[in-house]
RNA sequence: UGGGGUGUGGCCAAGUGGUAAGGCAACGGGCUUUGAACCCGUCAUUCGCAGGUUCGAAUCCUGCCACCCCAGCCA
């Protein structure tokens, strides 16, 4: 089966390809600025980069966009490299920063100057903004527009020398103020900054803006496709502008692409810094953070992050996709990956009347269908717990669990019949009183009995506690708003509770788990054999009921 | 209102003049010692709307409508 995507730029890279215009290898970037974690939209861009390259024989630099230090640190650098790694990809000896590039900037920018094509600017941030014209009204030139090439050198050079303050002055494109393509109107190529970079330290006072850096890097590493969002696509003349007017030898093509949205999801960096900061969330990993880091610790397989991109397509149409995709594409690697057990949360205590003697020992498959993963022993005897839900004295239509006087069968071991409900002073229902049939043991069974259902249980002597925690959606809203997000913040985004689990899943490895029935599960790391194991629901089970 | 984009089923998405792929979801059924998985089946006479060209249009032309992005010394 071809899965491989055909999506419009691979079809542009075909055939540029076929026609020449690209000679060599393919070659992209995936150039995330180090201001924040890397999310679930950042991974399709990621899976298109690196995806791309892969396909085409090609290599995928990863650079960092790193042009304003007041935001940016090492700490994110580390790790943005650390999820692109753990999502699967390689970028060799490919990792740079714009910043690598300041002195080739920068004497671009002095080559701007020489040829008439900037000048600098002393308009304050708010005079050039009242100059810059609206959506349908052109702009004003600066006062500054025509000094002459000698002086712009000198004063581009002061500037670059610490003699300005902060924002006292910009290095400006000498385009056109009355062009309807705002970027165009003599955008900001330099500001003045006095702040310690995470790279270049105290090197530089000044700094390259985004639209400056980005072509000129992009050039430089001869990337031949370069891939971004749809917002950058009022830029891309300012793009072409730049590497038109300076002499450099290389020419991408900018090529933009929708942005993944998610149901239920924001993916603004400021967001999701203000649920940091604010504390509504442990930290940028938290695993209902729809950072690669969250969905890490949430125990999403990164496989599965990748189909997710690959089914979700590029195009240019805007989208949201529900969540259900990526939770199929959760549930369809873990499917074959994570061994099964048995996992009780809230325990409710079975007293098996007709059972005496020494407890009784099974064995059930790891998985239903996957016999290379082995087998597991279990316990059958006098007290056993299963789930609250799975008893009810007032089932509702098609209930298929147990009721009082009737029978379920408990998964791998037998099938019980309710005698009786205990109950203490309060009315709470303390215990069950069962009956079980002996001929009815699994794969053994000689009963004739038909039970409706199937149950998980944990026998009292094979029962250690472990604690789980069930997450929802952190925004209740299908699409929230990434100015009022708060209004739609769920406030039971995780349920923690204690349950009971097959004692042998405490020695195990394996950290991805089918609790049967209740979902899949992810065992935190960092929890060692001293302390209650902790599991995050990574996705539950699909229920069509 | 200027500029740049996008409009194919609930959500994605193929399709580039020859008579609407596929996935997710939903629904119906089968199988089942996970209400899971798996298997079968149903789900756009129609492609934002209106005209036009053509033997033939989602695809070409004209007009209109809707939605998104742009007025950071952020990226």
């Amino acid at each position: 089966m071809d899965t491989t995507p055909h999506d419009f730029i691979r079809a542009r890279i075909v055939r540029d390809l076929n026609d020449g215009t690209v000679k060599h290898e393919i070659i992209t970037r995936f150039p995330p600025e180090p201001n924040g974690f890397l999310h679930i939209g950042h991974a399709k861009s990621i899976c298109l980069n690196f995806g791309v390259a892969d396909e085409f024989g090609g290599q995928t630099y990863l650079r960092f966009d790193d042009t304003n230090p007041l935001t940016e640190s090492e700490g994110f650098v580390e790790a943005i490299k650390k999820d692109v790694n753990w999502l699967g990809y390689d970028w060799g000896d490919r990792l740079t920063f714009a910043s690598d590039y300041f002195e080739q900037i920068y004497a671009f920018a002095e080559e701007l100057v020489v040829r008439g094509c900037a000048f600098v600017c002393d308009l304050s941030a708010e005079e050039l903004q009242a100059t810059r014209g609206t959506l349908t009204t052109v702009g004003q030139n600066s006062p500054f527009r025509d000094r002459s090439i000698d002086e712009n050198l000198t004063l581009l050079q002061k500037m670059k020398a610490g003699n300005f303050a902060t924002g006292s002055r910009v290095l400006r494109a000498k385009i056109d103020m009355s062009s309807p393509n705002l970027n165009q109107r003599d955008p900001v190529l330099y500001r003045v900054i006095h702040a310690a970079h995470h790279r270049t330290g105290d090197q530089w006072c000044i700094y390259p803006m985004y639209d400056f850096t980005h072509c000129i890097c992009d050039a430089l590493e001869g990337i031949t496709h370069s891939l971004c969002t749809l917002e950058f696509e009022d830029h891309r003349a300012l793009y072409d502008w730049v590497l038109d007017n300076i002499n450099i030898n290389f020419h991408p093509p900018q090529i933009e692409f929708s942005r993944l949205n998610l149901e239920h999801t924001i993916t603004s960096k400021r967001v999701l810094r203000e649920l940091v900061d604010q504390q509504f969330v442990n930290g940028w990993d938290d695993p209902r953070m729809p950072t690669l880091a969250g969905l890490r610790n949430r125990g999403v397989p990164p496989a599965a992050i990748r189909d997710f991109c690959r089914r979700v397509g590029v195009t240019k149409q805007e989208n949201t996709i529900e969540t259900e995709l990526l939770d199929f594409c959760i549930r369809s690697d873990l499917e074959e990956k994570a061994p099964r057990c048995m996992v009780v949360r809230d325990p409710l205590l079975l007293e098996v009347t007709n059972f005496s003697g020494e407890d009784i020992r099974l064995t059930a498959n790891w998985h239903p269908k996957l016999t290379e993963f082995g087998m597991r022993e279990l316990v059958f005897g006098r007290k056993i717990y299963i789930d609250q839900t799975d008893f009810s004295e007032d089932p509702p239509p098609k209930y298929k669990r147990l009721v009082p006087g009737g029978i379920v069968r408990l998964r791998y071991a037998f099938i019980v019949r309710c005698d009786e409900v205990v109950k203490d002073d309060s009315g709470k229902i303390i215990c069950l009183k069962v009956t079980y049939f002996p001929d009815s043991r699994s794969g053994n069974d000689t009963s004739g009995l038909k039970p409706k259902g199937v149950i998980q249980f944990v026998a009292e002597n094979n029962a250690l506690p472990i604690e789980i925690r069930d997450y929802e959606h952190l925004f209740l809203s299908k699409t929230p708003s990434s100015s009022t997000w708060q209004d739609s913040l769920n406030s039971n985004s995780v349920a923690v509770s204690n349950a009971l689990v097959e004692r042998t899943i405490y020695a195990r490895s394996e950290q991805h788990w089918q609790f049967e029935r209740m979902g899949y599960y992810f065992r935190s790391p960092g929890h060692d054999s001293e302390v209650k194991p902790v599991y995050h629901r990574t996705v539950s089970l699909s229920q069509r009921w």
